[in-house]
RNA sequence: GUGGUCGUAGCUCAGUUGGUUAGAGCGCCAGGUUGUGGCCCUGGAGGUCGGGGGUUCAAGACCCCUCGAUCACCCCA
């Protein structure tokens, strides 16, 4: 046994799943499943798979999420080399964007559909449901302010949920404004607080100074109740943004998904503006979060573009996913059978055994056998327990013979086979 | 960063008010069947009882420290 463990808030995925402490780490296979439904709905929205970099320049996190955003100025894992700074990305979307501008992808006119699925990185205390690496999968519509496209992207992570066969689940939808309403917004709200600001707690205190939207994010119930006569951020909506909202909302509505429209839903990273949406799942616990997002059209010019590039997306958890789908008991997907297991009795027949294996797989016959020299009864058994639909026995006889026992283990039903005729017997 | 809970076999867990060689079920290996899986029977391997220190004639049980896991707060996916 290893001395070594795979570091805290990290875990692996094996082959048969395993508990990790209380949580279950589901099977690889799973993880297949859930991806192989994501490229699937992905496709139908034409959306083509963008691959980043898992290293990314530090100021450009810090710079598109925001510095005073807890994910940056607690949650980063970055270090430096020389006069380089490295940061494990926290999150996909400012990649996407980097990506998109450095390869002029606006060039190719049109709308840039793009999704993503891999590892991001969080130096939090690990919890059910959150940990430090961590994968997301997510969709950025590129190049359109059109509300349709804010709904596209509602729609595609609700068609991820769907597709896989959750139902169970929350859509809570707001807008955050332009970058002249949400200003005179804030300036509203510290208005509204300052007075109570000595009942506050001490985070709260502190973002009544750096970032007060965030504190109506709040779970303490005191400061929820002292919410309550706050000024609202759609009566300071500009326009534009209302205009926006409203047709965001229709187009949800007019393909029948419902939600919540929650003027207190406030997202954790800066670069939102306008529609910002949580799904969140009914039956999970504290991290209960399985997907979130918005437009985020300043984006762009944070990571220093000359003019606007509108942009929408969603990022959803790729454990909050599989926590779910455990949570409604739609993960018992059966691992995949081998068509045939050889047997083999003697060394004579040990030394048959690779090649009639490797040419069963060269006609797409899925073959195992035993590596371990181990009785006949113990190759069986690891037949049995791999699965295989077929046994094929060769000993001395069958080696004289030049045909094998071929068993169906489900009717346990057994005749003899010539080799040459193996590999058509077993693929039909 | 803060708080709670928990660390005994590969896994899930028993282990009396401290008392000899630490147990069960499942899994694994072998035999019962000299060439036939599942079911059954028999046997076996596998443990520094997370680690260190202390109390005691005696500690898996009690005390302290420590490490780890986990849940929650915070935050988020």
């Amino acid at each position: 046994m290893s001395s070594f463990k795979s570091i805290s808030g990290t875990f692996d995925i094996l082959p048969e799943g395993h508990t990790s402490g209380g949580d279950s780490i589901a099977p690889s296979r799973i993880w297949q499943h859930a991806e192989a439904a994501i490229r699937k709905v992905m496709g139908m929205y034409g959306a083509e798979e963008i691959r980043t970099p898992i290293l990314e320049p530090t100021e450009l996190i810090s710079r598109g999420i925001g510095q005073l955003t807890d994910i940056v100025s607690k949650e980063m894992f970055a270090f430096e080399r020389g006069d380089t700074h490295y940061v494990l990305r926290p999150e996909v979307t400012a990649p996407v964007m980097r990506a998109y501008q450095q390869h002029h992808l606006d060039q190719k006119g049109g709308v840039q559909r793009l999704f993503y699925i891999g590892p991001c990185f969080r130096a939090e205390r690990p919890q059910k449901g959150r940990y430090r690496q961590f994968h997301q999968f997510g969709l950025e519509i590129i190049g359109a302010t059109d509300a349709r496209a804010d709904a596209e992207t509602i729609a595609c992570a609700v068609d991820v949920y769907r597709e896989l066969g959750l139902n169970d689940f929350t859509i809570r939808l707001n807008s955050l404004g332009d970058s002249e309403s949400r200003p005179r917004y804030k300036e509203a709200l510290i208005a509204y607080i300052t007075p109570f600001a000595d009942q506050l707690s001490e985070v709260s205190r502190n973002r009544l100074e750096t970032n007060p939207m965030r504190i109506l994010d709040t779970k303490i119930e005191k400061e929820r109740e002292m919410l309550r006569g706050a000024p609202i951020l759609a009566d300071f909506l500009d326009d534009e943004s209302r205009q926006h909202h409203e047709e965001v909302k229709a187009h949800l509505t007019s393909i029948g998904l419902t939600f919540q429209d929650d003027p207190f839903l406030v997202r954790g990273l800066d670069y939102y503006s306008r529609t910002a949406f949580e799904i969140e799942s009914d039956s999970l616990g504290a991290q209960g979060s399985l997907a979130g997002g918005g437009r985020y059209d300043l984006l762009s010019l944070e990571l220093g573009a000359k003019q606007i590039i509108p942009a929408v997306g969603f990022a959803a958890g790729m454990e909050r996913l599989i926590m779910a789908l455990d949570a409604a008991n739609l993960i018992d997907i059966p691992s995949p059978r081998l068509d045939a297991f050889i047997v083999a009795l003697g060394d004579a027949a040990l030394s048959w055994t690779f090649p009639m294996a490797h040419s069963l797989r060269e006609n797409g016959i899925k073959v195992g056998y035993d590596l371990k020299g181990r009785s006949m009864k113990a190759q069986m058994r690891e037949a049995s327990r791999q699965n295989a639909k077929f046994v094929i026995i060769v000993g001395e006889d069958e080696l004289v013979a030049g045909a094998a026992q071929v068993k169906d283990m489900d009717q346990s039903s057994q005749r003899s086979v010539p080799f040459d005729q193996l590999a058509s017997q077993l693929t039909n």
